[in-house]
Parts: structure tokens; C-alpha cells; sequence
DNA sequence: GGCGTTGTTGTGCAAGTGTATAAATAGCCT
DNA sequence: AGGCTATTTATACACTTGCACAACAACGCC
């Protein structure tokens, strides 16, 4: 009687994904005082003790998962920007377009985000994997930028590039934000055609002109 | 021996604000997880059973506090919009430059906004409580917009002013949390610099002119 | 000053926490 | 088929958590 339970014997690299995952839903539905070994492991299709055995910590379980978020967003927000054959306008717009649509809005992604930002102020390692990531992101924009003003035959000098490339990140993070916690009172491609059209403001672009016909 | 621990009795508005103060402080400094009840009465210099004396629960604690961050922080933001004899375009700079420069660029409220917004997908109550903020910041922004513009003689439909108010809020936003994580990285002065520029383009206005002359 | 009210403390408790560790078994190698 | 080994389960443990409750003492009132 009380028989043990049936189990199978996954791939190292398998299980520590499926741990990864079931924490990232653990946190971004109960918060990180939900996300307990035991929550965790009931998520992943496993036992508590499981954990331990791929993790050193619940603290390493955390920080590992916060490192796949974080590269799963700079991933998809980058991925937008390889596009051939298109001029540098272009290219910027799809970009802005791609970051304020889903699945980059999403409010999960959103909670996920802010919970673990809400800890950066008190652990260094999370500001500093912050940090980077936003640095990243902003010189992506900034090269584009760079690509724009150029095709433009303008030449700004690197002060008046950072402040672009800052003003830009603070439109999408903002217009981000606003989509994500309140995304039903918005139109769907309402935040990107703001965002455009912010940011060609911004840059002191000429509105453009729709060339929909080939 | 073992005397008993001497202490005061506050009145009890007085109680009710140090504890919700305590709590504030603890989950900037640990988190949600790090708020204990016990934490919580050591900072507010009393023991834990008292909580319950002032709350039903944890949670109402809890709920009074983000009420108690959110109603600041608005306060806050919306005073810098009260000034006399100002062009609605000054009232507008000095709107933008008080939001963009301490006390409102903080590394504390950031956090405990954060944390708190993390589970405002999971909690409806903080989801609405968020929602009425944002939407009465954007009203104020939005008023202010329609000033500045007819002052310029320039009268944009309700769907225009929406849109420059969205776009606005956005920005403010978004250069507010890269101050708040990332303070150091800016000169003082700059993000509001960068802001006030921002908005100008946004809504089209000429450079202003710098008459610091009487 | 004595006394009652009630704000405040201290203790206790059941449930839940992360972690340690022993027992079991799934899957591979021969 | 049989054994080896590392993955997985299950149990135990010390500790923390939110909450309940009884004892106590600070303060107002007479």
C-alpha cells in the first residue's frame, strides 16, 4: 500500500528549463512570496526536494530565472531590428511597432518585470543585470538612430545621439508600460502609431508618407 | 526580573501611520516577502500582536500602504502644477522638471512602486488603484496640453489631445524609472532637459526661447 | 489617590518555509 | 537479465509566519 509515486527521468538540461519556467509562473502569479520550493515544484510536475538537487538555493533558482527573462525580452525586443532590405526608417518603426504589440506587451512578462525590479534597489546583482540589459536595448536604438539621421544626411554629434537614443527608450518603456497594465483601453496598434509618431517628432522627422502600393 | 517592556500610548492616527510608515519602509527594503508583521513592529518600535489591535489582517495592512504610496506620489506630482502668474507653457516645463528631479526620481519609491505593480495582475484591487492614478495623472497632463496649444492659438480635436497626453505620460514615465534605476548615469538637470525637449517636439512647439530676464 | 478602560505586551500555536538526508527506482551498460 | 548509478521521492527538522488570547500597565476620570 502507499505506493511511491511513479517517476520518469528527464535530461539535465530539460529539468532545469521546466524548474526555470514553473518558477517564472510561480512569480508572476503569486508574487515572489507565492513562489515557494513547494509551489514551484508541484508547477514543474516534481517533489520540493527535486530542486535542491539542481540548484545549490531557492536564491540560485531565482536569480537564474530572472536571467532567462531578461534575455528572453532583449531577445524578442532585438529580434524585430533584423530586418534586410528595408531602410533605416523602416527598420525603426518595425521595431517600435514589435515592442508595443504582443507578445512583448503582456502583462505577465509586465508583472514578472516589475517584481523583480521591485528587489534591484536592495540586490546589486539584480540592478546590475538590469542595468545591462537596459544598456543594450538603448544602444540598439541608439545605432538605429544613428542609421535614420544618417540616411537623412544629418550628422549629430554623439551628445545629441544619447539624448535621441534616451528620449526613444523613454517613449517605448513608457508607451510598454501603459499597454501592459492597461492594454484594453487602447486600440490595437494605437500605442506603436503614438510611438512612431513620437518619436519622429523627436528625431524632427517629416511625418511619413504611406507608400502601401508596391 | 523579567520586567515587562515599559511604552507609550499613541493617539491613534498617530499609531496607524508609524505602522503603515514601518511597512513601507520594510518592503522597499526586503520586498513583500521581507514585510513580516514582526519586521514590521520593530521598525514601528512596538511588538507584533499590536498590528492587529490597528488592522484585520496583513493584508489590510498591506492595501492601506500602497493607498497611503499612491495617494503621495500623485500629491506630489500634481503640486508642481499649482503655480500662479506662469505661461501654460512654464507651468508645463516646471511640471516635467519636478517629476523628473528628487524627491519624485527615487530610488525607494521606485522600488516600492515596483513591488507593488508586480502583483497588480493577480490583484485586482491594486490593478484599479493603479488605473485611477494613472488615469488621473494623464487628465492633469492632458489639461495642460490643451492650455498649452491654445495659448499657440491652436485648437486640436478630443482624439489629438488624447493621443499627446498618452504620448506625454509615456515619456515622463519612461525617463522617470531610468532616473530612479540608473541615476548616476545622468547630470542633473538632463532627464528633465531631455524631457522638456521631448514633449516640445511632441507637441510641435518651437524651441523656447530662454528669457531668464525679468 | 483609586479605578476602570483599553492600548500594548508577551506567549502560544498550527501551518508553512527552506533545507538536509535516507530510501527507492528508472534507465543505461554489459 | 542483472547490477550500478544518479535522478527522484519521501520524510524529518529547525525555523519563521500570521494570528489568537490572556495578562498587564498607561492614561483619563471621579
Amino acid at each position: 500500500m502507499n505506493a511511491r509515486r511513479k517517476f520518469r527521468r528527464e535530461g539535465e538540461e530539460r529539468r532545469r528549463q521546466d524548474l526555470i519556467d514553473a518558477t517564472l509562473d510561480s512569480v508572476a502569479e503569486h508574487g515572489l512570496q507565492g513562489a515557494t520550493v513547494r509551489t514551484i515544484a508541484l508547477r514543474a510536475g516534481v517533489t520540493a526536494g527535486l530542486i535542491r538537487h539542481y540548484f545549490p538555493g531557492k536564491e540560485d533558482l531565482l536569480q537564474e530565472a530572472y536571467a532567462a527573462l531578461m534575455g528572453r525580452m532583449t531577445e524578442q525586443a532585438k529580434a524585430a531590428l533584423v530586418m534586410e532590405d528595408a531602410s533605416p526608417r523602416q527598420r525603426l518603426a518595425a521595431f517600435v511597432t514589435a515592442n508595443l504589440n504582443a507578445p512583448i506587451i503582456d502583462q505577465r512578462v509586465f508583472s514578472l518585470w516589475a517584481t523583480f525590479l521591485g528587489r534591484a534597489g536592495a540586490d546589486p546583482t539584480l540592478a546590475r543585470a538590469h542595468r545591462e540589459g537596459y544598456l543594450g536595448f538603448r544602444n540598439e536604438v541608439e545605432a538605429v538612430v544613428a542609421e535614420v539621421l544618417a540616411a537623412e544626411r544629418r550628422k549629430p554629434d554623439a551628445a545629441e545621439l544619447r539624448r535621441h537614443a534616451i528620449a526613444i527608450n523613454a517613449i517605448i518603456d513608457g508607451l510598454w508600460i501603459e499597454g501592459c497594465l492597461a492594454g484594453e483601453m487602447f486600440s490595437p496598434g494605437e500605442l506603436a502609431a503614438i510611438g512612431i509618431k513620437a518619436i519622429e517628432a523627436e528625431l524632427g522627422l517629416a511625418p511619413e508618407k504611406q507608400f502601401q502600393e508596391k
